[in-house]
DNA sequence: ATTGTATACCAAAACGTTTTGGTTTTCAAT
DNA sequence: ATTGAAAACCAAAACGTTTTGGTATACAAT
């Protein structure tokens, strides 16, 4: 058994109050006892049982994480990359990270309840925001904290980090265009992601501005995989008049286009061009290279982190709401100019 | 504050101490009775508080997994897929998943310390074992839980779920040596990862039974990333000399290799086949597709998570330690049969 | 009438902390 | 000599459960 702070008040010939007063740093303690007790801490390897302390002060020190796990096969390199963001960040401030897995849908909100009741986490990180985000509308109705990385349409108010997607697409829109594009379709997510709508959104005015206009015939929907954007960029590549690029939403469809354009015979940059979103490590060592639109995931990941843990502790917020402004990559898929 | 157990002992005019049984379905509580408890439980939205639970029995119903991260930007598709394996199969169970990030290296001990002793979790997942490794060396000295996913070089004993990637590089070597490849080079990470040492050790045999010995020049060390298998893909290309076949020892590597051959106006599967590792979803997608052994990440991780389970709650495991047979995965980065 | 046993229940202890609401001692100021 | 304040300490309560070690009642068997 590891020792409690009952057997160091034995050893000291204190009493477990003052062990535990001097343990916190409490100034009704004499500095000698202080030293004492902490040396015999030190000694007997103790480390605090958690659960008493936490049942016993009301925290959890813990946040937590719901991973939204979609099919069997569930491999995005965006989670990864951003659990070590908050990872990292929790552990800096001594708090620990809850994960659980759950499919989006009905049981979804039963997970968040009984984390939130069983009294296991101070807050929760929500990702992908959604609309009309069930997570975000049950945990603002019980004043439970979270803070998202993305925002909701309609909810300004909640505590989020996300990246001006919009900015984003509208320089894709600038930079397609100039390389001569007019024919552009593009492969987004289901709409119910806020980020998608953002990013078309971004995508359309961007388009507008210079005249052309994105069509909803032109917006396929894949799921965020590389075999979603594979097919999807299927279907535009067999239309009779295919578009010369295409801009996939996020960088694992855009390499599933990618994959399509080549398997069909033509050349990417040259026949179409494609652009992603998210920038991830592969994106740099596709053939050819993506170009794409930076999002730093794991940095992202660090700042929802401190700032849910800012908010459990009281501290108050410098800024409750951030958007980051993105970065556009420019590689090689995204083609030459256009000779008329 | 939600309800506690004494607030439904209050409602049902009974002591806690039934509603405890109650709710746990004792028998010497009255059907009519519990059915009460249960009723009233549900009405008043109970959840017991967790902290409390645990503190009382012993154990945490928590498993914990220490993600090894490598720098700041990380991210690779193989942990997504494993955390939402493991996370899947915990919940199944009741078993909630209590993640930390910690590079490798002196700290990362004491972060396994620190959760041990402070109760936090009864059991660890242990992930990409090393020769000579600490962290399972220290958890078999305090005698705490763990099921890792590779093995560990004498310690044969440890409860365990890995795959038979000796065989695995064995194929890759036959499906070579077949295509009529002689001068093979091989991208493996550090040395210091068992799973290295295995399918280092599978290719040399593999190699040796068609008469090709895999000299140490020919073998580079990568980190696992893009970036390195680029880099050392470079290197080879840039020999007088340079090989058909380049077997990288995971996909990603794999993929920049890929990328480096490219990029040196050479074409993948004609001038130099290249092999992975893993079948990452990627691996389908790149140009040209990537020939690769299969390794099923998130049922390993589901099986790992089992395993853990069961030890921590004692029931006897029916295989302490299992090897999965590995398929090759044929696309055409590898290439046609070499002409004379 | 006594004993035994099954059924249904419960008071109090326990888990390892933190916090509340003190007490005792010492010493300076009056 | 008394009062006041500061310093150092601590017993007991509290957190919300589960478990221990019972008790009370009813009824059957002797």
């Amino acid at each position: 058994m590891s020792p409690s702070i009952r057997d160091i008040a034995k050893k000291v010939g204190k009493s477990i109050t003052t062990v535990s007063r001097a343990l916190h740093d409490y100034d009704d303690v004499s500095p000698e006892t202080k030293e004492l007790v902490r040396k015999a801490a030190e000694e007997m390897g103790y480390i605090a049982n958690r659960q008493a302390q936490l049942l016993r002060q009301k925290s959890t020190d813990t946040i937590g994480f719901i991973l939204p796990t979609f099919g069997p096969r569930f491999s995005d390199p965006f989670f990864s990359e951003f659990l070590a963001g908050i990872g990292n960040k929790a552990s800096a401030y001594g708090y620990d990270l809850l994960v659980s897995t759950c499919p989006p849908g009905e049981k979804e909100i039963h997970t968040y309840q009984y984390e939130v009741q069983s009294n296991r986490v101070d807050g929760f990180i929500i990702v992908r925001t959604r609309v009309e985000d069930e997570r975000i509308k049950y945990l603002t109705s019980v004043n439970f904290p979270f803070v998202a990385f993305g925002r909701v349409p309609g909810m300004d108010d909640i505590p989020f980090v996300d990246e001006n997607s919009e900015i984003g697409m509208q320089m894709i829109a600038d930079y397609l265009v100039d390389l001569g594009h007019t024919k552009i379709a593009c492969i987004a997510p289901s709409m119910n992601y806020t980020f998608a709508i953002h990013r078309i959104a971004g995508l359309k005015e961007g388009l507008k501005l210079h005249g052309i206009n994105l069509q909803e015939k032109d917006i396929l929907t894949g799921d965020l995989t590389e075999k979603g954007g594979y097919e999807r960029a299927m279907e535009l590549i067999q239309r009779k008049m295919h578009p010369t690029a295409i801009v996939a939403l996020n960088d694992l469809m855009a390499i599933g286009a990618i994959s399509a354009i080549q398997d069909s015979g033509l050349i990417v940059g040259k026949d179409i061009s494609v652009t992603g979103f998210d920038n991830i490590p592969s994106a740099a060592y596709t053939h050819p290279p993506l170009t794409t639109v930076h999002q730093p995931i794991f940095q992202i990941g660090g700042m929802v982190s401190e700032m849910l843990i800012q908010i459990v502790k009281n501290v108050p917020l410098e800024k409750k709401q951030i958007l980051l402004k993105p970065s556009l990559i420019k590689r090689q898929s995204s083609g030459a100019p256009i000779k008329k």
